[in-house]
RNA sequence: GGCCUCGUGGCGGAGUGGUUACGCAGAGGACUGCAAAUCCUUGCACCCCAGUUCGAUUCUGGGCGAGGCCUCCA
């Protein structure tokens, strides 16, 4: 069985044919570092980590290039530096702006469970390569300059739209586009535009300014990339404007007939039945989430967030509730507890593995336009044959890791003693008590001190041939 | 107004032109001193209306409903 994508291109789910198999190329678009990144924006992260994983183990770590960038020039910056820094220099408040939400931002997709990609570009770095992709679209007739700003104009490309399957004079109907009687076309969009002096800015050809936003990302994945590749990818509200500009940019500087062969839109996350987005307000961050009790009452395990984000396919919406996390913790708790039960001396299995490597299975559900809701079943499916099945071990937890889902403290049930704080003398003591009560059928007593153990945050499991084992309940 | 996506049981969510996954929750049972864990069994669905068809949840058309984009946005 093959990959398959779905391609917003064609609006149908394709093969996946790379342009080398040695070298297979992945854009997806980062974020913009003005602000603490939310669980709808770990959304592209985590879905595009799991494709990375795929392709990964499809063509090899080595023969695979996940791009993805970092916006780190944009007016939403400015605005937020000016009002948490007002005392410093521009430049320095911005660089505190970004360097500050740029680090959270990474070790917010550390926490999910993400690999890093292979580069992760600043566009603050890569100003030339803009101005340089700009130049050469003006002189090819793609672009013009007016009113201090350089302009691209959609008029100069035949097929400007594919991506959208929309026409410039539909949108133009009923359209909130702002004439300005400087665009030739009002679609037309900004490559650059001039700075104030208390606006950064970097020296041009065509005065001192700063790039637009759609110009960053044709600029980082040529370099990287190169002017055509394979998968591009993110969320489905960048494929208008944002993807479509990006490959009228492209294309046109470059001569070519495509940018990316394949691109990948996901869904969004919903709260009551709403779009996630910061102007609504009605957004959880991801250090909320997974650092504070202020969703739910609890603090989210990072393993568990990603486990509920992959329970639906990435090309469906999904409601982003506590019910859902806590459906996602159960079954997650539900893996620990087996693992750890396998793991235990006590069982003394023989965990040599008969099977190594990742269930098939699970690697064909990813492979189908990455149904991670199936591959998870396939997991389950796995988990529960093990206690019968120990040699499956390595086949568990390599199909896991094929979604890059660990199963954290959870399988070691010492840390998570230690995390506690547990009194392990206390509760062996308990323990004697209660197995002399058992030995003299005073079942009343052993009742009591299973509760209190159980108030301990001790779940004791009593076993046929008479031993008791017990665990840190969860 | 234009464009796009979606509508499956209490919830989550696959899939299919005919025999209707699966998980969670629910019910019943086995095991257990009682529990827990585990195992077994089980109820519950395909938005509406036409059409195509021997037969549609699955295909076609229409309707209704939901969401998204057209402006910064994952």
């Amino acid at each position: 069985m093959s990959l398959r994508l779905y391609n917003t291109l064609t609006r149908t789910k394709q093969d996946f044919v790379p342009l080398d198999p040695k070298n297979v190329r992945l854009y997806v678009c980062g974020p913009t570092v003005y602000d603490y990144a939310h669980i709808g924006n770990a959304r592209p992260v985590i879905v595009f980590d799991v494709l990375y994983r795929l392709l990964r183990h499809l063509y090899g770590p080595e023969h695979v290039k996940y791009v993805r960038n970092l916006t780190d020039v944009d007016d939403k910056i400015n605005t937020r530096a000016l009002r948490d820094f007002p005392d410093l220099p521009l430049n320095e408040a911005i660089r505190r702006v970004t360097e500050k939400t740029a680090n959270q931002f990474q070790s917010d997709a550390l926490a999910l469970g993400c690999l890093a990609p292979d580069v992760e570009p600043r566009a603050t770095e890569h100003i030339d390569g803009m101005i340089e992709m700009i130049s050469t679209l003006i002189n090819k007739g793609h672009a013009y300059v007016a009113a201090g700003e350089v302009l691209f104009a959609v008029d100069a490309m035949a097929d400007y739209g594919k991506l959208t399957g929309r026409k410039l004079e539909d949108q133009q109907a009923g359209a909130r586009v702002a004439v300005e009687a400087h665009k030739n076309n009002p679609a037309d969009f900004v490559l650059w535009k001039l700075s104030s002096a208390d606006e950064p800015g970097w020296e041009s050809p065509w005065g001192r300014g700063r790039p637009g936003w759609h110009i960053e990302c044709s600029a980082m994945s040529v370099k990287y990339l190169g002017e055509v590749f394979d998968i591009h990818g993110g969320g489905l509200d960048l494929i208008f404007p944002h993807h479509e500009n990006e490959i009228a940019q492209s294309r046109c500087a470059h001569g070519t007939k495509v940018m990316a062969n394949y691109w990948m839109h996901n869904e969004f996350l919903l709260v009551e039945g709403k779009k996630m987005s910061k102007s609504v307000g009605n957004f959880v961050t991801i250090s909320e989430l997974l650092a504070t009790e202020n969703f739910g009452g609890r603090r989210w395990e990072g393993e568990v967030a990603r486990l509920a984000m992959l329970m639906t396919n990435y090309r469906q919406p999904i409601d982003w509730s506590y019910k859902r996390l806590d459906e996602a913790l159960s079954v997650w708790i539900h893996w620990g507890i087996t693992v750890s039960d396998l793991l235990q001396p006590l069982n003394q299995v023989n965990l040599t593995p008969s099977v190594v490597g990742p269930d098939p299975e699970v690697v064909d559900a990813l492979k189908d336009d990455l149904n991670t809701h199936l591959a998870v079943q396939k997991v389950e499916t796995i988990a529960k044959q093990l206690r019968r099945r120990p040699d499956l071990y390595q086949r568990f937890i390599s199909s896991l890791q094929l979604m890059g889902i660990g199963l954290g403290t959870i399988a070691y049930p010492k840390s998570a003693s230690e995390f506690i704080h547990v009194d392990e003398v206390a509760v062996h003591n308990l323990m004697g008590d209660r197995r002399l009560a058992r030995q003299t059928k005073n079942w009343k007593e052993s009742d009591r001190i299973r509760d209190e153990l159980a108030d301990m945050g001790i779940a004791i499991k009593d076993h046929k041939d008479g031993t008791t084992t017990w665990e840190v309940k969860r």
